[in-house]
DNA sequence: TTTTTTGCAAAGATTTTGCATATGT
DNA sequence: ACATATGCAAAATCTTTGCAAAAAA
């Protein structure tokens, strides 16, 4: 089954009507290591998709678990394909994401709930620095 | 030395002019443990400070280093005293912010140097969940 | 044919900016 | 006096929304 075919059955399995804008916004972002934002999402689409439609569609997506929205101080998101967990590594000057795998911090998630007031149920981790051409540039 | 000697001190030591505006800005952020919007500042400080005013020394604190600037999914930003590094917790209901101590996770840092081509030299780490009063309306 | 989605343009929310005036040093 | 900060209103960003027209089931 091709990406089209696969994009297709993972709408129908989410309740959502399959139209062309929402398999294309899917395809754009469904392949791993992808971390785009609204902006560069529609600028790859063709021109009869609306940035509101693709905004619309991400909020959807994001609802119903297809995608996960990394969220950054400048008020931008990123959007990836929501399936294996990992941690993620950002530049600071280019701000270019590169995902990390490494063990779930379980025990740290459990020592938060111990010494707050607080039942955590997940957590999210970043690390900051320069990417190798950022740093080759400087 | 009291609340207001301290705050005009640490204008003087970061070279930036003491003005009314300033001292009760960072006044209203100093005392630890205090997780605070923009707006929410705005709204404890007498009224012949604006609101542009209040961003435009925040961004300057932020840059200096005196505060500390935390961002958030809805675009936006709480701000709290630079200190003692800590990690915080999260309440998805009502985002009530708590800090919560615990040794810095200098290896998973060095691990995502190591496996990543990146330097880092920061990282950022937050548990979501409920809390205690969250938990009990529900 | 019924319900959902799209596109458009307008509105919202948060933050920044330009420029004249006021203020700190 | 001189440089910097403030206030105001307007602009800039990113994102959401209302509603009529279009398309999916």
């Amino acid at each position: 089954m091709d990406a089209e075919q696969l994009t297709k059955q993972k709408l129908k399995e989410s309740g959502l009507r399959v139209t062309p804008q929402r398999v294309l916004i899917l395809q754009t972002i469904i392949s791993p290591g992808q971390h785009l934002t609204a902006e560069e999402i529609h600028r790859q689409l063709p021109s009869f998709i609306t940035l509101a439609t693709v905004y619309n569609n991400l909020r959807s997506f994001v609802n119903l678990g297809i995608i996960n929205e990394l969220s950054f101080g400048n008020g931008s998101s990123k959007y990836e394909v929501a399936g294996e967990k990992h941690y993620h590594v950002i530049c600071e000057s280019c701000h270019k994401i590169v995902d990390f795998n490494y063990p779930r911090l379980i025990e740290v998630e459990s020592a938060a709930s111990r010494l707050t007031d607080y039942v955590v149920d997940h957590h999210t981790l970043e690390f900051y620095g320069l990417c190798n051409e950022c740093r080759n540039k400087s």
